[in-house]
DNA sequence: AAATACCCTTAATGTAGTTTAAGGGTAAAG
DNA sequence: CTTTACCCTTAAACTACATTAAGGGTATTT
């Protein structure tokens, strides 16, 4: 059978697709979740979450790209992820603890999102299993990504790491600006700019 | 009613209990689990897991203390986690995608680990959703603390780095020795004890 | 009791990455 | 068409941390 993918107006498609790469969603699920989702058009530079604002959302975004950062007290930023079409972003440990968060969500380009707000999010978990399964994963999947950099950081210089950006997120590499991967590799956009530079004079 | 929480002379108290935490498992949960569990006794240094090994087990702490860690090319070790009684430690890649691990998980302690291979933890997931919600949320923890701790690493010295440490963890604060620290936060044996000597002549 | 293996510290020297400052490029806004 | 706002690069001085080397302490092994 074939399902409407287009509720409110809203597209569906890419999240249904999305959870088939888990468990896929039945009908029922389906229409749980299409129902509890929001769509938000996001301008270049709007915020999802700023410092101080309790995140409400779990956030898929279908269009579009986001850098989740923090800002450190010489009011230096620092990425932590970005973000872009089939992916999800929010601020767990504000969204769980219900706490004021550190972070900034903030749209590097227009972007298109679905939300799910925290209480929509537990409806969904407590009444349909499979969506703690299929978070367990992607959550689990962001676990390692995580722990590979934080590993990586530690021991490899900033040119292995940023060859290894490049490789790894080449749908990012190509659209983000030198100062955004400088700022997700942990130095600044002066020491990339030598050591991109250093590499070719090899 | 109450449970008997000796099989096979395993005790199981402390792993219910930790259940407690999130949803508390029912007695058929129980049985499953405990049913499904292999205790073992560790030495110092010895190995859980060796760079190369398949993970094939998602392992509890009972009691002792284990580090995670991974070694660069110029075989210095970088310490990802420490774990203690009553927490998890596996390495979740390996385990998920059955590729060899790059990282060394090691007893600093004699320690007795419950152990839940990946299959029954599969058949457990499968069977018993609750244990999904279960690790989704223990997982969704560790991931906190992994973006917090990669964020600090980025925009804070190795002091602030250290006393966040001792504050954090004072479980652990006490039963290593600083070398271990050291690794963990990223810095040499060597500094670490510069930064904690001029601490106090100030 | 001696030997080995860790562990902690101090200090000199070396280096990866920062800071500051400046100049030039390109895209968006008026 | 000009202005403003980013963005990228170069280069010199600076700083946080690494490396090497050495000595002493304490626990574990022989």
């Amino acid at each position: 059978m074939i399902l409407t993918i287009n509720i409110n107006g809203i597209s569906l498609e890419n999240i249904i697709n999305h959870f088939k790469k888990y468990l896929p969603l039945n009908n029922e699920e389906i229409q749980a979740l299409t129902s509890r989702i929001t769509e938000r058009k996001i301008k270049r530079r709007q915020f999802l979450l700023q410092e101080g604002d309790v995140c409400k959302y779990f956030t898929y975004i279908q269009s579009g790209c986001f850098k989740m950062y923090g800002v450190d007290d010489k009011g230096v930023e620092h990425n932590l992820v970005f973000a872009a079409e089939d992916d999800w972003i929010s601020d767990i440990s504000s969204l769980h603890r219900e706490l004021p968060s550190k972070l900034y969500i903030e749209a590097i380009e227009p972007s298109v999102v679905l939300q799910i707000s925290k209480g929509d999010l537990w409806y969904l978990y407590t009444n349909f299993p499979k969506f703690d399964r299929n978070f367990r994963v992607i959550i689990e999947d962001k676990y390692i990504e995580l722990q590979e950099r934080l590993l990586q950081t530690f021991s490899a210089t900033a040119l292995d790491r940023y060859e290894r950006f490049m490789d790894q997120y080449p749908h990012l590499a190509n659209r983000l600006p030198n100062t955004q991967i400088a700022s997700y590799l942990g130095v600044t956009a002066e020491f990339l700019s030598k050591i991109k530079n250093d590499r070719f004079k090899k």
